[in-house]
DNA sequence: ATTTTTGTTCGGGC
DNA sequence: CGCCCGAACAAAAA
């Protein structure tokens, strides 16, 4: 599931491949890749040549040699890939470009199993997709001020987890990385945020920063190929994964087993030993 | 056939 | 109105 690592391991691989390319063609294949928001058509874009590929957490964006940017969510399973020879052809593609750079010529392809993917025509509101815009920074934006975000997190009355998971506050956490963060941190998924102390709370933010660190260097996790890179390649991180997925397995720490709730909804995998709830 | 999975959005309740 | 919670959405694998 493409969460900030997974979504910049796919922003560095478009990054390295399409830039300075023209988009001479798009096709829709489905009724709901384009956001209904969008100012138009992606076809719109026909004629554009891709300047850049920027990202704020999980959204990404292609800057274009115009006002408009194409934004894009990967949301569970989306995928840009460059369909190669050596590999099966992608099932459930969205939507399909082709690019050409000289007499270079590229079909990207926008792959989508679960269809809560989508891509969008926007403006830039500062510096930013307007369908970015209530999304909060992440912590590898140079911008991204951790004591300001400390306080956001202190003044709401949500449990831990859930806040890790509110982009508003602070954006490109997912399940995986929310587990992993309060296992280092050492943090009980259901505390408060107002019941922690400022400094416990800079700990699971820096926690986030260092998991999310490594789990770049290593391309992302990729428990199935539902995520895979550009160039269809998985990810290494699973196999350094403490808590997500880990039920009834040693705490690497303690040796504990792993205990799987329901926070919000959403699976949480903890060690009940290192992770109290106070 | 039913359950499980997850990011985001939306509606209800307080 | 603001805040928080839970349901809904899709689709496929187990």
């Amino acid at each position: 599931m493409p969460e900030l690592p997974e979504v910049e391991t796919v922003r560095r691989g478009l990054s390295q491949l399409v830039v300075g390319y023209r988009i001479n063609a798009v096709q829709e294949l489905h009724p709901r890749v384009r956001k209904s928001s969008s100012l138009s058509p992606i076809s719109a874009i026909e004629g554009a040549r891709i300047t850049g590929v920027n990202r704020r957490g999980k959204y990404l964006w292609f800057e274009l040699d115009r006002p408009q940017v194409l934004a894009a969510h990967l949301g569970m399973s989306g995928q840009f890939l460059f369909q190669l020879k050596d590999r099966p052809p992608a099932k459930h593609v969205r939507a399909l470009f082709q690019i050409s750079k000289g007499p270079l010529k590229k079909e990207l392809v926008f792959n989508d199993q679960r269809t809560f993917g989508w891509l969008s025509v926007e403006e830039l509101d500062d510096g930013a997709p307007t369908s970015v815009a209530g999304i909060g920074l992440d912590p590898f934006d140079p911008l991204f001020g951790k004591n300001v975000t400390v306080k956001n997190y202190a003044r709401r009355h949500l449990k831990i987890k859930t806040a890790l998971l509110s982009q508003g506050i602070m954006s490109g956490v997912g399940n995986i990385y929310a587990d992993e963060a309060l296992w280092r941190a050492k943090v009980h998924p259901e505390v408060l945020t107002s019941d922690l102390s400022v400094k416990k709370i800079e700990l699971v933010i820096d926690s986030a920063i260092a998991v999310m660190g490594e789990a770049i260097l290593q391309g992302g996790t990729s428990f199935d190929d539902l995520y895979i890179d550009v160039n269809g390649e998985s990810g290494f991180f699973e196999q350094s994964l403490a808590a997500y997925g880990q039920t009834d397995r040693p705490c690497p720490r303690c040796g504990s087993l792993i205990k799987r709730i329901v926070v919000g909804g959403r699976s949480s995998h903890y060690c009940p030993r290192c992770q109290r709830t106070r």
